[in-house]
DNA sequence: ATTATCGATACGGTATACCAGATGCCAGAC
DNA sequence: GTCTGGCATCTGGTATACCGTATCGATAAT
């Protein structure tokens, strides 16, 4: 029998609806400006519901997996609540980031390809670009992507999986100070240092940079932001 | 209304009975030797419901966090099984352990008080005993004893969340090798150092020496764990 | 007019019913 | 004996019904 005439591609339909939901909610998580508003921001489970289309249950089981993940939070006859993270929080989420980072940087050097390093290159370059160019949000976008640049180019999808969950967090903390101070251009210089230690092929320089990089915005968080809590 | 009178303690019975399966599910699998039998380890959705005596719903969300967590995986219409970690995973896993641990270490420095040196000092006399009775179970669990000292003293619960989940595996990685060859003496004469470096409250050094303590075990493992995959 | 109480309602938690697909056994053809 | 096709059955995914409790408004008592 010829099998390769056949070679039908693995009909991919195996999301099941709990994965769409999971995947839709915690886009419009990531969407939403979480520190905008003032008031706590409710998630109605039958609303959503027939809005996605499904019955509870799913919904419910995605729901179960964004709390855990410390996206939201649910008190039993309450409601849903999508969670605002303490100042003390985000600080220790962005200090875990900055160990990940800094061993995402290291083996970044271990096993980098030239290539990778070019893409980093581009980052940053496009990074520069919208700072220079002063638009607020992409700024924050580009210097997300720098750091993701790192993280992926770092080979763990492990290391990845667990900084997305935080880039969410401390995406939408950007989106809400916007008053970015001084850091852009400090962020800059240090982006670049970054990347001539990655060039280098200096992992425990690469690594040290990244680190007090990053460790660098928790002090600015937890400084500048005492409008949280 | 006199309302001290009638303190009553706060019917501590809030858990839900999601809380408790998962509770109890991660239990099971914590103390089962994942790595011991040759065949896939399957659950049985509706035995467990019967066993925990409830229905399937609390159950499958139970489930669900954990296969979220990586301790399962569901196949739909095929069945629930341990996931039993390949060699890269488990490598992984013990490098993010490696980056976590070391920024605990700097954490601990950063704050830590004399009494909780004097914790660590305990944990590494347990330790140091339990290898010279020879008793490996000990062994292996005064080991993570010391392990989760320093996280759980840096005052993160951020890192020690998410080690947490790493021991599992490492635990069960350390019951099957058994094989201990010569890591026990040199764990112990880097315990020592990771000690001394705390104490002399020297971060970069306390940082450098646990990163590197444990990148050691991920290299062992590296090496000496073929029998995975 | 204010407050207390009761009930309607809404919500999350749980149980259960149903569905579709996968497995495995068994009968029948060769 | 081997292989194939179908059926019984089992399993996870989904939908839905039900329950207890918190919220909130209406009504009644003061």
């Amino acid at each position: 029998m010829n099998r390769e005439r056949f070679a039908v591609e693995p009909l991919e339909q195996g999301m099941s609806f709990k994965a769409k939901a999971y995947q839709s909610l915690r886009q419009a998580i990531t969407q939403m400006n979480i520190y905008g508003q003032s008031s706590e921001i409710r998630l109605d489970e039958r609303r959503l519901c027939e809005a996605l289309g499904v019955s509870r249950t799913p919904v419910r089981e995605a729901m179960a997996l964004l709390e855990q993940e410390g996206f939201i939070r649910s008190q039993p006859r309450r409601g849903i609540f999508v969670v605002r993270k303490t100042k003390a929080e985000l600080v220790e989420m962005i200090t875990v980031c900055a160990a990940l980072e800094g061993m995402a940087a290291r083996l970044f050097v271990e096993n980098a390809t030239t290539e990778k390093l070019e893409l980093l290159h581009a980052a940053f370059d496009k990074y520069t670009k919208a700072e220079l160019a002063e638009h607020v949000a992409e700024y924050s976008d580009a210097n997300i992507v720098f750091h993701q640049s790192i993280v992926q180019a770092s080979g763990s999808s492990l290391i990845s999986d667990l900084t997305d969950r935080f880039f969410i967090h401390m995406r939408a903390i950007r989106r809400a100070t916007m008053g970015l101070g001084d850091r852009a251009d400090q962020s800059i210089h240090e982006h670049r240092d970054i990347i001539e230690a990655l060039a280098a092929r200096d992992a425990d320089l690469a690594e040290r940079r990244v680190r007090e990089h990053t460790l660098g915005l928790a002090q600015y968080v937890e400084r500048h932001c005492a409008f949280l809590d």
